[in-house]
DNA sequence: AGGTATTCGACCTCAACACA
DNA sequence: TGTGTTGAGGTCGAATACCT
C-alpha cells in the first residue's frame, strides 16, 4: 500500500456521496484504493438513514465538522469517515498546535506555554551546540544564512548519515533526542504543579471529541457555552479490515459525549511519571478514573527537538 | 506476540513577505 | 497592487521502538 492516501481518501469520500445520491461511478472511482470501504460505508449509511434526500461532500471547511452533509426528511446531519486498512486503526484523533494546553485556559494563572518554556531553557542554543559537534557539514549547508534553516539542514544531513550507519551522526541525534525528552518531561512536571480548571478541561475534551481542532475555532468555542448542539448531528463511520472483510461501525458523537458527561462527575489532567504525554481522565462518583485522551508532546519533522513541535492527541475511550 | 509509547511523513491551507 | 514564494501551522495516518 502506498504511504500517502489522503487524496484517495478524499476521493473515496466523494464516491460515498455519489453512491448515496445514486450517481454513476467512473472507472477511476472503481479503481480507488478504498472502493470497498466506500461501498461498505455507503451501504451502512443507507441502512441507518433510509430517507436520504441528498448528500453533499464538504471538504475542508471551517464552519463544521465532518466530511459529508446529509439532508434527510427535515433533518440534516454530518458524517465523518475514517477508513483504515488495519483491524483497529482509528488514526490520530488530532494533531494540534504545540501550545494548545495553555492557550485554552486549562490551568489557572496562565502558566508558561511549551514554547515559552523552551525559550527559557535556551532550546535552540543547546540544539545548535549539539549539532555543531559535527564539523564536516557540506558547503551548501554552511552557506545558509537563516539560522533556523541551517539548523534544520544540519539535522537533516545527520539524519541521512545516520541511515548510512554513521556513528557520530547517530550519537548527536540521540543526544538531542534524550535531552529534548528530558525537557518535555520537565515541562509536564511544571504543568503538573499548576491548578487545573475542570470546566475548561471538560470543554476541551468535548470539543476535541467533536473534531474541532483548529486553533482559533477551538479557542473561541471553549470560551462559549453552547457548543453542544454541534454534537447532536455528527456521526463517525469507521471502516476497518477484519479477516479480509470490510467492517463498518457507526459512532453517534452526540450520544457518546452525553454518555461520557453522565458517567463522569469530573475531569482532570493526569501526568504519568517519566513519559512525554499527559492524559485527560474522567473521574467517577466513587473517585475512580478512566483515561479519555492522551496528549503527546511531539516534534513532527526531521527529528525530535528540531522542527515543528505539536500535540498529538489519541482517543482512549475505545 | 501484542499492546502501548514514541517517532516521523506527506500533503494541505493560510498569512506574511518580497518583488515587480 | 497583484502575484509568487515561503514558513508555520494543521490534518490524517503509518512506522518503529519498547515494553511485558
Amino acid at each position: 500500500m502506498g504511504k500517502h492516501e489522503r487524496q484517495k481518501i478524499e476521493e473515496a469520500e466523494k464516491i460515498i456521496v455519489k453512491i448515496l445520491n445514486s450517481q454513476k461511478l467512473t472507472t477511476s472511482d472503481r479503481e480507488n484504493y478504498w472502493i470497498d470501504h466506500a461501498f461498505a460505508i455507503a451501504k451502512k449509511i443507507k441502512e441507518d438513514f433510509p430517507y436520504i434526500k441528498i448528500a453533499r461532500h464538504l471538504g475542508n471547511r471551517y464552519d463544521n465538522t465532518g466530511d459529508i452533509l446529509i439532508l434527510s426528511n427535515k433533518r440534516e446531519f454530518f458524517i465523518e469517515t475514517k477508513m483504515s486498512d488495519t483491524k483497529t486503526g482509528i488514526g490520530t484523533k488530532a494533531n494540534i498546535g504545540q501550545d494548545a494546553l495553555t492557550e485554552n485556559l486549562l490551568f489557572e494563572n496562565n502558566p508558561k506555554s511549551w514554547s515559552e518554556f523552551r525559550r527559557d531553557k535556551k532550546h535552540e542554543e543547546w540544539v545548535n551546540d549539539y549539532l555543531n559537534h559535527f564539523v564536516k557539514y557540506p558547503k551548501y549547508i554552511l552557506k545558509i544564512t537563516n539560522p533556523i534553516l541551517q539548523k534544520e539542514e544540519k539535522a537533516r544531513y545527520l539524519r541521512e548519515l545516520k541511515k548510512k550507519k554513521n556513528k557520530t551522526a547517530e550519537n548527536i541525534l540521540n543526544l538531542i533526542h534524550e535531552r529534548d525528552k528530558k525537557e518535555k518531561i520537565e515541562y509536564l512536571n511544571y504543568l503538573k504543579g499548576q491548578k487545573q480548571r475542570k470546566e475548561m478541561i471538560k470543554k476541551f475534551f468535548v470539543l476535541i471529541t467533536l473534531g474541532i481542532h483548529k486553533k482559533d475555532v477551538l479557542e473561541n468555542l471553549i470560551k462559549s457555552n453552547n457548543f453542544f448542539q454541534e454534537a447532536q448531528n455528527l456521526f463517525v463511520y469507521y471502516s476497518n479490515i477484519f479477516q479480509g472483510k470490510v467492517i463498518v461501525h457507526k459512532e453517534d458523537v452526540g450520544e457518546k459525549v452525553r454518555k461520557i458527561m453522565e458517567r463522569f462527575l469530573d475531569f482532570a489532567i493526569i501526568f504519568p511519571k517519566d513519559v512525554t504525554h499527559c492524559k485527560i481522565v474522567g473521574i467517577k462518583k466513587d473517585g475512580s478514573r478512566e483515561p479519555l485522551l492522551q496528549i503527546v508532546l511531539h516534534w513532527k519533522n526531521i527529528a525530535q527537538g528540531i522542527k515543528t513541535p505539536c500535540l498529538n492527541i489519541f482517543d482512549l475511550t475505545g
